[in-house]
DNA sequence: GGGTAAG
DNA sequence: CTTACCCAACGCGAT
DNA sequence: ATCGCG
């Protein structure tokens, strides 16, 4: 077994080969580390020759783990974020929390196992065995796969997944130290470091400055590159002008500065700071396309930054064809009197729902939905992208279409108040679905007293094991112990596996009045049959129980709404049952954006026809029974 | 998706 | 015209 | 204070 081997490297070209010779894989950017373990010993060698192997322990423990006494792994030791999760995963915990990284050593290659020197072997004969000695394995060690042929494709998906960029390998190649042919690295991007020789005023909205203007020195002399104008965060860009700021001066650093009304906009400063900017090609005239800042370099003095040697291009395809106009998006149908971008994206890509046909459901329905939802402030998840992409909170809203309404409230700490949507009619759905918003959660008050809540909510939220008898049972005992108080409710589907139970009160008490009584209500309910119920939110307390969620009736949480879709898989929506249906249906009623209109068409009336009408109060005598 | 930047 | 990037929440209960 | 949760 060879005591240390020089890595191949791949050679850098401008377009990803063609043709099924090639295997692609995503690149990552990381340390290239190769694994050596013999029987319990593991050692981790980065390209130049240096010992990782404490400083990666978690690696080294799973490496010696592998079923094999003697390997050689070549791979990236990368911190990998969990974007790459699957949409459901990412709409669980899209809420802003730190994201959690780790290590991980993503394995490409396999050069030796259990005596045998796979070197010579192909590339396609050595990944199989690879993927066979790491599979089923996650967490620090995972496969590199690959995608065999359509190479322009995967660059495609690399670029518009932010990765790198993606390393292409010959398929029937050996494995050969040094810089080679047979593996040939695409970047989307490239990135050099800049010396900032401006800065220009900020427009709109914008704070702080515009953009950054940057040269790079060629002979002694400092030549103007162009400048970025994208890339900072509001940190940055706050943190950026300070410096500026203080090292202004009159006389442009360059010796090419622009001309005309372009330079006369231009603040200059002493060439002190270095900016990282990535790129995707320089111009013909020498400046940058399409620059983005990545940030500041502390360490670099900026007389020592030169403009990198264009890349070489030992690719032999010669020319791009044109691609074809994009048939200009100038096609905005209107529903309702709104207009909507982009009505044939994909909003459940599973099942073929675009922007559009979620437009003409929310108009189909809307005589229903409206009185439920109109005049109150609302919760949004946004997915622009359909639900298997990002998918976001949003309550603060402001550049929606005008069709959107908007309510003031006074969030506790804040002098402020802060502008929540709010829907007056059929064009504000309209004009949310445009916004890409997959769900709507309106509050349990109105707009014009958000302070006093006209409606209660009870959350059913099962294991998912639990059959739907159970649930419907759940919820059926619940309607019947509000009715011993006195007490009419509704019922309605989630979309989800759970059912939400919704008592119309007269506006009266506070938010807090409201969730002392619901708590109290669940506390009753889970006396019941304390084995099957659980008002406790924690997962860890809730297997095979149903979660009665009375935490809904606070002041800014909400239920989606009724006749809401759902970011999820089909499109489900919440509906209106009849209390009969949760005796009588012998399955868990499901509905979709695609097929509710079937029920409609069949169902006679409207199971929450009288809720808008019915008047109930909270009164002393049911918060005595519950003991409140 | 809208807005602000750049080429 | 294009591309690239940022930004888009919060409160409760348990520990 | 921070975490888990919806
Ligand atoms: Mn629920
Ligand atoms: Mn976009």
């Amino acid at each position: 077994m060879p005591k240390s081997i020089d890595v191949e490297l791949a050679s850098l070209v401008k377009h990803v080969p063609e043709g099924d010779r090639w295997f692609h894989e995503i690149k990552f950017d990381g340390y290239r580390i190769l694994a050596f373990k013999d029987k319990d010993r593991v050692r981790l060698i980065s390209r130049n020759g240096k010992d990782w192997t404490e400083r990666f322990s978690d690696i080294e423990r799973s490496v010696a783990a592998l079923p094999a006494a003697q390997a050689i792994l070549d791979g990236e030791v990368v911190v990998l974020k969990p974007d790459g999760s699957t949409s459901f995963q990412a709409l669980q915990n899209f809420a802003r929390q730190g994201e959690p990284t780790d290590l991980t050593y993503m394995v490409f290659d396999l050069l030796y196992l259990d005596g045998t020197d796979l070197r010579g072997a192909a590339l396609e004969d050595r990944k199989p065995l690879l993927e066979a000695l790491v599979s089923s394995r996650d967490g620090q060690l995972r496969y590199t796969d690959h995608i065999e042929g359509r190479g322009d494709v995967c660059f495609e998906q690399a670029c518009t997944h932010s990765r790198e960029g993606v390393v292409s390998k010959r398929r029937d190649a050996p494995y050969r130290s040094g810089r080679s042919k047979d593996w040939a690295k695409t970047k989307c991007l490239q990135e050099q470091e800049f010396v900032v020789v401006g800065y220009t005023d900020p427009g709109g909205t914008r704070s702080a400055f515009g953009a950054l203007v940057l040269a790079v020195h060629d002979n002694g002399d400092l030549k103007h590159v162009g400048r970025v104008g994208t890339g900072f965060s509001d940190a940055s860009l706050a943190d950026i002008h300070a410096r500026l700021m203080g090292i202004e001066r009159k006389e442009a650093p360059v010796v090419d500065p622009p001309a005309g009304a372009q330079a006369a906009s231009i603040h200059w400063v002493e060439p002190t700071l270095v900016a990282e900017v990535s790129f995707t090609e320089w111009t013909q005239d020498g400046h940058l396309r399409h620059p983005a800042f990545r940030g500041l370099r502390e360490d670099k003095p900026a007389d020592q930054v030169i403009a990198e040697e264009p890349v070489e291009l030992p690719d032999t395809i010669a020319e791009v064809a044109e691609e074809p106009r994009a048939s200009s998006q100038g096609d905005r149908p209107l529903v309702a009197g709104v207009s909507l971008s982009n009505p044939d994206r994909l909003f459940w890509p599973d099942v073929g729902i675009t922007k559009l046909e979620l437009a003409h459901y929310y108009e189909s329905i809307a005589e229903l939905m409206l009185p439920h939802v109109a005049h109150r402030p609302l919760s949004l998840v946004r997915c622009p992208s359909g639900y298997t992409g990002e998918c976001f909170y949003q309550k603060h809203v402001s550049h929606f279409p005008k069709a959107v309404g908007t309510v003031a409230i006074h969030e506790p700490d804040d002098s402020e108040t802060v502008p929540y949507a709010k829907i007056t009619g059929l064009p504000s759905i309209v004009g949310l679905v445009q916004m890409g918003v997959l769900e709507i959660h309106p509050w349990g008050s109105r707009a014009d007293d958000p302070d006093r809540p006209d409606r209660l909510v009870f959350d059913l939220d099962p294991d998912t094991e639990l059959p739907w008898k159970t649930v419907a049972g759940t919820a059926l005992l619940i309607r019947s112990e509000l009715s011993r108080l006195g007490l009419d409710s509704w019922l309605k589907t989630t979309g989800g596996k759970g059912l939400h139970v919704m008592v119309p009160i007269v506006r009266r008490p506070s938010w807090t009045e409201v969730r002392d009584f619901s708590k109290a209500f669940v506390d009753h309910i889970v006396s019941l049959e304390p084995g099957l119920f659980t008002a406790s939110m924690s997962k860890s307390q809730r297997g095979g129980k149903i979660f009665i969620d009375y935490v809904r009736n606070t002041r800014g949480a909400t239920a989606v709404a009724v006749y809401g879709a759902r970011a999820r898989p089909g499109a489900p929506v919440s509906v209106p049952l009849y209390w009969e249906e949760a005796e009588s249906a012998r399955e868990r009623p499901e509905f979709t954006v695609r097929n509710l209109s079937a029920r409609l068409d069949t169902l006679g009336g409207d199971p929450w026809a009288d809720l808008t009408s019915k008047r109930q109060s909270l009164t002393k005598g049911m918060r005595s029974r519950l003991g409140v």
